[in-house]
DNA sequence: AGAAGAACCTGGTAGC
DNA sequence: TGCTACCAGGTTCTTC
């Protein structure tokens, strides 16, 4: 689920409802997976607990929750992690593994899968933590454009898709949106990086700008589990991502199904050379 | 260095 | 109905 542009409907529904809110109180699974990379876990409660949520951002996946003057909660939601915003009443089942409770309601994250991640960073931690540290440029700023991109791209032998996942190339970019931007400039996610021409590099970056504006306009895209922190479902529908056996939406003819660096990869064969 | 594949996890579902 | 096998939107490690 969760691509950019889901993580920005996390952090724009969340903006409004938690910034200047003071954290009651902090309840964590103790044994949960999602703290792996944070040793320190056990202090989470008492490092956040009586402070108040300053801003709420977003670095390439990753949800950013600034709190007080030095401290960033920082998660990342993996394949099925998900922010709820509850009443504080609200039961939670298993797969809840951390909550954070305000004055009138509390955020729950909830990952069935445990492939999210959630620690705590303290300022001076912040540009050294290797998870950031060599994230490319993000996808809507004007440094990720057909320079960076061919830069990228035009040594590599590997798929255009495969490259397009690697978050030091097209950061936030994930499964969906990388098979909607390649069927959108009509390049097929088959094509080494090193193959594809400059013209071929802006449509592909034009393309990459406009599905990530779109699905955030939508709040997102849900293919299964995805929910916005209301619990609503993402309202962007892809062009491609899932619709094999069905007619491409330019052409018509037969969208086919393949994989591609291990993931599954939905292309149309007669409008992606 | 870079390409490919497996591993990390659980839950849902297709197929028998 | 119940079992097994396989699949899933991310990241990271190992192997070649």
């Amino acid at each position: 689920m969760a691509e950019l542009a889901e993580v920005e409907t996390f952090r724009k529904e969340l903006r409004n409802k938690i910034c200047g809110q003071k954290i009651r109180k902090v309840w964590i699974r103790g044994s949960s997976l999602v703290f792996r990379d944070f040793p320190k876990r056990k202090q989470l409660p008492n490092m956040v607990e009586g402070k108040v949520i300053m801003a709420v951002g977003r670095r390439c996946k990753y949800l950013l929750i600034g709190i007080d003057r030095n401290l960033t909660l920082v998660i990342h939601p993996g394949m099925t992690g998900n922010l709820f915003l509850r009443e504080r009443i609200a039961k939670r089942d298993r797969h809840c593994h951390m909550e954070l409770y305000f004055r009138n309601f509390k955020l729950t994250f909830r990952d069935h899968r445990m492939f999210g991640r959630i620690f705590v960073l303290r300022n001076k931690e912040f540009t050294c933590f290797p998870g950031f540290a060599f994230l490319g440029p993000e996808p809507l700023s004007k440094e990720f454009n057909e320079n960076w991109l061919y830069e990228k791209l035009s040594t590599r032998r590997a798929p255009v898709k495969a490259l397009l996942l690697d978050q030091k190339i097209a950061c936030g970019v994930g499964n969906i949106y990388a098979d909607e931007a390649c069927f959108i400039a009509r390049i097929s996610p088959l094509r080494q990086g090193r193959d594809l021409k400059h013209q071929d590099i802006e449509r592909l970056v034009r393309a990459i700008k406009y599905v990530l504006k779109e699905a955030i306009k939508r709040g997102g895209t849900t293919i299964r589990d995805y929910r916005n922190p209301n619990g609503k479902l993402g309202a962007n529908r892809p062009l491609v991502y899932g619709r094999f056996g069905k007619g491409c939406l330019t052409c018509g003819e037969k969208i086919y199904r393949t994989k591609v660096g291990n993931r599954t990869t939905f292309y149309c064969p007669a409008c992606q050379q």
